[in-house]
DNA sequence: CTGGTACTCATAGCTTACTG
DNA sequence: CAGTAAGCTATGAGTACCAG
């Protein structure tokens, strides 16, 4: 399993590694025989190398609440979002496209921003594009409380809990909010986590805003005392709201140096009812319902169309994924095992001219989903 | 109008038999 | 032996309907 070539010692994270993480574990590793130097600080499935600790697992130690789950370390944790990647697998994709210092990644379909919290933590700019405000939202606040360096209180929030909890707020359209600054969505964050917590957990608003404040504070006190005793740079994220094929279109050819993403599965998840707390605080009913039909992908019953609208759009990205893309470089896309979509999806990245470089079956380890697996492209322009 | 119930419909499903 | 196709269970959310 360890690569011929690496001469140094290492090792592993605690836990048995599934089948899946032992492969990319010895693909991730190509990319270190030239630079072994650098290995631990990017691998992501190493707690030491030579002796040193890796700063995955020093990252994956920063958590504030009490689930053992792998994936919520850092600010990954702070939001629910359906359908979201495993962080530590994203590390591993990304280590195995092999990128220089000054890439640029892309997520058309961000969603909670899981890709671009590990590009930002590998030291990698990114883009994230994705048509649901709250997933905007969650990517934004994710990624940008990685550079946030004071303790956030009552006092330094400039927008509290009360100026959110009025009727007011709903008059203001959202386009022109997600451009506001970091202070103000930072709030915002922060009070429709906390609508969710009083509806979810049966909170008092009060209560829940104590916890989640707390909660930010532990995790920003311990990654900032972190960050002075290790050496890297974080990279810098660009969250967009809007259609992906329209906002893609904006690139140039060949300007994109990785992309890695998985799309919403054709009728599965109504994205939007999951954040239907936050949703209703934010949008009214005919905003709510526009929201729905916009989504690629979107659960919505009975709808004739949806196959056909689904595809078209699918097949005009994947063209678009290609021309944006350096040549050479990898776009990694992650599919279940659902229907006949896996080899449609298979000749559509053929017929757009991607090389299937190799194809990953990765077990999700769920208790209620057992045996059930996707699939991780890796495909090359 | 309200609350309860039976019915409908689809499933990031489940199992098995078959095929190359 | 792995992948696939077809027929299967069981869960849960939406909806129509009815009684009060």
């Amino acid at each position: 399993m360890i690569h011929d070539k690496l001469k140094y010692n290492f090792e592993i994270i605690p836990g048995e590694l599934t089948a899946f993480e032992k492969k990319l574990l010895k693909l991730e590793q190509i990319r270190y025989i030239e630079n072994p130097k650098r290995f631990y600080r990017e691998s992501a499935y190493l707690k030491r190398v030579d002796g040193k600790i890796s700063y995955y697992y020093l990252f994956s130690q920063i958590k504030s609440n009490n689930f053992n789950r792998g994936s919520d370390y850092l600010t990954h944790g702070l939001d629910f979002y359906r359908g979201s990647f495993h962080a530590q697998m994203v590390r591993g994709l990304i280590n195995y496209c092999n990128l220089k210092d000054t890439s640029i990644i892309l997520d058309p379909f961000c969603g909670s921003g899981t890709t671009l919290v590990e590009a930002t933590l590998l030291g990698f700019d990114s883009i994230g594009i994705d048509i649901n405000p709250i997933a905007c939202l969650n990517s934004i606040i994710k990624t940008k409380l990685l550079k946030y360096n004071d303790a956030i209180s009552r006092r330094t929030l400039e927008y509290d809990l009360t100026y959110f909890n009025n009727e007011d707020f709903a008059n203001q359209k959202y386009k022109v909010i997600l451009k506001k600054d970091f202070e103000y969505l930072l709030g915002l964050f922060i009070y429709t986590r906390i609508l969710s917590m009083e509806k979810r957990l049966n909170m008092k608003k009060e209560t829940a805003y104590k916890i989640f404040l707390d909660k930010l504070n532990f995790i920003l006190k311990k990654y900032n005392f972190l960050k002075k005793k290790i050496e890297f740079n974080e990279g810098e994220s660009k969250i967009l709201f809007n259609d992906n094929l329209t906002q893609i279109k904006n690139y140039p050819n060949s300007s994109i140096d990785a992309i890695i993403t998985s799309p919403p599965y054709l009728n599965l998840i109504d994205y939007i009812e999951e954040d239907i707390t936050k949703i209703k605080y934010l949008f009214n009913k005919r905003e709510i319902q526009q929201l729905k039909t916009q989504s690629i992908g979107n659960r919505i019953l009975n709808n004739q169309n949806s196959h056909i609208d689904y595809w078209n759009k699918m097949i005009k990205l994947i063209t678009e994924l290609y021309r944006v893309l350096k040549k050479n470089k990898f776009l990694v896309f992650i599919i279940g095992n659902y229907g006949n979509m896996r080899s449609k999806y298979l000749s559509h990245f053929e017929s757009s001219g991607f090389n299937i470089e190799r194809i990953l079956k990765r077990k999700i380890v769920n208790l209620k989903k057992k045996d059930n697996v996707e699939y991780v492209f890796f495909l090359k322009k």
